[in-house]
DNA sequence: AGAATTTGACCGTA
DNA sequence: TACGGTCAAATTCT
């Protein structure tokens, strides 16, 4: 548990490094000529900052409230993804001795997040994983459907990931996402895939130096923005995701103000400095 | 033709 | 016994 929790706290820091050094880019492409760029490492902040929550949530929620679900936070309109960790009822002592293939209901840990979809889309943001549907029920006293998927690396490597998607009764442009399992399949997150790439670009151009060194090819982030669907075609699989990846609009990524850009910079430094200096 | 999706049935849990 | 998660055959897509 201890070593778990050391590894999660290495994570949330890498995560909230990584935010805050796009975020830093994020400052110097502020420009309206740059709007793909400032898009896409919106999304890669936000997916970030997405990840740091979860985990911090996780570790609370591990100290004290185990066994238990906590109450999802509100889906809500001022949020581009909220995300809340639940941990049902470890069964694993009621049922270990059942065959792994049953078409028993499977207790398993789940995280709960609550995604919104693009402006006009029917779907929830892709998330950057290959996934299977298998089924899709109406679930009683729902207006929308729940559809059912798991990992489309299940049979090449017994990854045991699923996840349920459902439409928010409240807002319709809200899904609600919950995984279960985990991917042993090592299959990476395409979005992490690409917050890597941005990590890697930003090694080398420190967001606190000036000048073109701290620039990334404007080019190289376009076309990583616009790339269509079957970008992520893959060649080992021949498994094509069905929908796109970074396909948040502005305004669903754009969620807090970016005055900061302007006027807020040194109180952000600030604020970060200071939350870094709580978590070391 | 093979992959992906749909959909009715099955079955475990509450 | 109803509900909901999963299976698998049928259908559609590429």
């Amino acid at each position: 548990m201890g070593e778990e929790n050391c590894w999660e706290r290495e994570v949330v820091i890498t995560e909230l490094t990584k935010g805050r050094e796009l975020m830093c880019q994020l400052q110097k492409q502020f420009d309206p000529m740059k709007q793909e760029v400032c898009q896409y490492l919106s999304v890669e902040i936000l997916s970030s900052y997405d990840k740091a929550l979860s985990l911090l949530n996780g570790t609370a929620l591990s100290g004290m409230n185990k066994g238990k679900q906590i109450s999802n936070p509100a889906p809500s309109s001022s949020t581009g993804k909220l995300e809340s960790l639940h941990l049902l009822a470890d069964a694993s002592t009621k049922s270990s001795d059942r065959p792994c293939n049953s078409r028993k209901r499977k207790m398993v840990s789940r995280r709960t997040e609550y995604v919104h979809a693009r402006s006009g889309e029917e779907v929830p943001p892709e998330d950057g994983y290959s996934w299977r549907k298998y089924g899709h029920k109406y679930i009683l006293g729902a207006k929308h459907p729940r559809e059912y998927y798991r990992c489309a690396r299940r049979r090449l490597s017994s990854c045991t990931a699923t996840k349920m998607v459902q439409r928010s009764e409240t807002e319709a442009s809200v899904f609600e996402v919950i995984y279960g399992g985990s991917h042993s399949c090592g299959q990476e997150s395409k979005l992490q895939q690409n917050g890597e790439l941005v990590a890697a670009l930003t090694k080398e151009t420190q967001c606190d130096e000036v000048g073109r060194g701290g620039e990334i090819s404007e080019s190289y982030f376009t076309e990583m923005v616009s790339t269509p669907n079957t970008s992520f075609n893959n060649s080992s699989t021949g498994i094509v995701n069905s929908n796109s990846i970074l396909n948040m609009t502005n305004s669903d990524i754009m969620t807090t103000p970016t005055s900061a850009h302007a006027e807020g910079n040194s109180s952000a430094e600030d604020l970060w400095t200071t939350f870094f200096s709580t978590l070391k």
